[in-house]
DNA sequence: TTGTAAGCGTTATCAG
DNA sequence: CTGATAACGCTTACAA
């Protein structure tokens, strides 16, 4: 069944000519005389000639491929970034190779090891784990991109979202609609994005003139179980809340199950807002109050921001705003109603 | 910034000895002294050598990855899959790669060939949209398994789940409650694996003697808005139903928001059951019953039979089966409450 | 035990 | 325009 792969020397004896000109016509590099050509153009055809992307690689330097590295490529969120890669390179000869971290610093060193090991052009890195020092001597060897993380020294190499603003935009929502009392379910303990995205309420809260009381700050994961245990608890130590704004939209929905569980209505007697506006949570009862980040956009821009990168175009990293969007899980506080 | 790749060439004059020798002692190939081992040994750390993946494996020509193409990398059920395979060759010096064939033909085609040219020593495909003529055809140049898809001509390389059974599971669990107006919501039109479950539908019907009323058919596509869609129709014509069985969990999540917004509860009025399991449905408010579909296990057996079959040691496809989670989405029918 | 040299399948650089 | 021939970086007979 396995027919050893023709090469460009077998169509060279074939049509006559020289490997060269094979080559020549395959890569359209210079003129050919209109009968040599012909005839290695049936040459190619007839014994089915399939270059060889090691050999040619291997001379070029350049493979077409480009590295994608994320924290989880289960992960919904960075799911849709990769899609946007995806499609945005649909249209090149550029190949993206995908691979997970796995949230660990020696899975993500690992990956990114044996992507150059087979000579990616260039690495995209969603999310990280690895110190700034290590990201900076891996971007000395290849071109590095980051995404979701400042990394000191190759700032212009990093796309980072405003999660300050998201947990403010957010916050403010709930503030707004007359709630006082909000609960923060907070993100995986040492996350840059889940600091910021507390820092954010607290700064909405602050704003106010609402007095930040701790003890509405419930430690999270970004998993549906630990909100739902952490509310859960909440509302059996009899705690006064009327809101509540979750670090992602997966901890909402640990959320909304626990208010669920307890009788609690959303958003009549709790308020809820969630984070990242993961595909579904427009379809969650009610469809959750989150905060968009345009993950698929970002891809996107992500993906021609690197090609052209590639083409020493030198371009400036593009720019992303979140936004709130409102859609049913949050309400007007009704006074007099309230744990 | 660009320091060129350092060859076993250069350490071989570092150290003082041939190529082969330094080829032999970082392969492990054969008996080096014990001097020349160190001073090779030394060089390499020093210059800090990276063996050339391209070069290895034009020689060799096994590139020790494995191709993945899915569907859709962003559907959660594939990417279970997914994480799945890469667990298992994460042990093993196999790489995944992996691409989408975003459900057409002609990109499933064009990331097949462009990881044949790649040189994977396997392909496996998530679900395939390619006629099975075209599938054999590429099983004659690569070892190709296929998940999802039963291809006459290379069944032993096909592994398939009983989707007959999980349809029949689901509706029979609704039917043992005593429901018997069950609503089902139909897959993508043409998907092999939807009819299969719309006939467990209809054979889980028929052997309780219940009618078949084509009325309670709603044509979906997996996605939560058709689903949605399709059930605030179904209500508005006043049609009469106490079940819901959708062919999907997302669809399930879509019917569920069309009950909510018409004030059914769930499951107090009308049950519902999803199919697939995803991560999350755990959570949806109510946690939804659902079928199982074990694809994190799915993925490991799978990436482990391939590295079998390469091992030439001709090994059996692992079989699976589905089973029925019920959670509290479903309940017994309370007799004089329906629509 | 070690070195020389012949590939692996291309592309690139020369002359002609 | 075309054809030798030298790389690309590595493995592996074949000698020594």
């Amino acid at each position: 069944m396995k027919k050893r792969n023709v090469t460009i020397n077998e169509v060279a004896r074939a049509a006559g000519v020289s490997i060269s000109t094979v080559s020549r016509i395959i890569n359209g590099t210079a003129f050919v005389a209109e009968d040599k050509r012909l005839a290695v153009e049936t040459a190619l055809k007839d014994l089915g000639f399939q270059p060889n992307y090691l050999a040619r690689t291997l001379i070029s330097g350049k493979s077409m491929s480009i590295g994608v590295i994320a924290e989880d490529i289960v992960s919904p969120y960075y799911a849709d970034v990769i899609r946007g890669i995806e499609h945005q390179l649909l249209e090149t000869d550029y190949q993206p190779i995908l691979n997970s971290g796995h949230w660990s610093a020696t899975h993500e060193k690992r990956a990114i090891e044996s992507l150059i090991y087979r000579k990616v052009d260039a690495l995209i890195l969603l999310g990280s784990t690895l110190p700034d020092e290590e990201l900076l001597e891996i971007s000395g060897r290849i071109p590095l991109f980051v995404f979701g993380r400042k990394v000191t020294g190759m700032e212009e190499r990093c796309l980072v979202l405003n999660q300050f603003q998201g947990g403010y935009l957010a916050t403010r929502h709930l503030i707004e609609l007359g709630h006082r009392e909000i609960v923060h379910i907070t993100g995986a303990n040492m996350q840059v994005d889940a600091q910021e995205r507390l820092r954010g309420y607290q700064s909405a809260l602050e704003d106010a003139g609402i007095p930040f009381n701790p003890k509405l700050v419930l430690q999270g994961d970004y998993l549906e179980r630990t909100a739902y245990l952490a509310v859960m608890q909440l509302m059996e130590s009899l705690a006064s809340f009327t809101a509540i704004f979750a670090s992602n939209d997966q901890m909402a929905a640990g959320a909304r199950l626990a208010l669920y569980r307890k009788g609690l209505r959303v958003p009549e007697d709790v308020s809820l807002v969630g984070f990242d506006d993961l595909p579904g949570t427009a379809f969650m009862s009610p469809p959750l109050t989150t905060v968009h980040q345009p993950t698929y956009e970002i891809g996107k821009s992500l993906a021609d921001h690197v090609l052209r990168v590639l083409q020493e175009e030198n371009p400036q990293m593009p720019h992303f705003e979140l936004s709130l969007v409102v859609r049913e899980s949050t309400s007007r506080l009704h006074y007099g109603l309230r744990r």
